[in-house]
DNA sequence: TTGACGCGTAGGGGATCGCCTACCTATTCT
DNA sequence: AGAATAGGTAGGCGATCCCCTACGCGTCAA
């Protein structure tokens, strides 16, 4: 592990830390690539301040932009939730253990005191 | 979605948009639950700042204490990484879509043309 | 060529982050 | 009881976040 790799996982996280950035991920992968103007009419705030945001996605490597003539495409660049998702993975067995404690729990209570 | 459920998101998000509160969950996760002391010792920062961060791990969920004596062991709690996994599925086919068309790519390029 | 359009950047301002040093409470040891 | 230990909270302070308005640059239209 590299301390590149390491600065490239922060800025993904930092990147899925803001509910506006989520949103335009959201809005490229069920709507396509789009140019900003049409990312901006889904949110209440000023179309620079959604530039800032998409620069910020920019970096983390989760969009690209593709300019056609006065307007940017930006499309979604999925690969580095790839990365998400690997560092996911070894907690996968925690919340199966804790889900299956639940469960288990439930079974062996009579209905009545289920909550 | 009830707008409860949007806040618990932003909290996890927001929670793990942080490289010493990752570093926090890797250690529960590798070495079982832990008093805060034996958690800060391995950071280079004062215990109190490692209690913020332990704060905000609790408010997200991925963290639960229980109190031992005079000490406060700090357990993983996973579940709300469930929801994270659930919320990059729909990304899932992207970035399959986009390896996939690397290893395309690759497989119709000359070997010693290959990056 | 002049103006309108699409979008990025500069710079400012308030809110929040992340660290610190003090300090407080609760528990345990002598 | 008094001292030591474990850990949370208060408050301060610089850095960063996230919004804004103003402006600059390139492209298309009249």
């Amino acid at each position: 592990m590299n301390g590149t790799a390491a600065a490239a996982e922060d800025r993904v996280f930092a990147a899925l830390a803001n509910a506006t950035r989520r949103e335009v991920l959201r809005l490229l992968r069920e709507r396509g690539p789009q140019p900003v103007q049409a990312l901006a009419d889904h949110f209440d705030m000023r179309r620079p301040s959604l530039s800032e945001h998409l620069k910020v996605l920019r970096e983390a490597g989760l969009v690209s932009e593709q300019r056609s003539g006065r307007q940017r495409i930006y499309r979604l660049r999925a690969a580095p939730l790839a990365e998400v998702q690997d560092w996911l993975h070894p907690y996968e067995r925690f919340w199966r253990e804790q889900l299956k404690g639940l469960g288990d729990l439930l079974d062996r209570m009579p209905d009545d005191d289920r909550p």
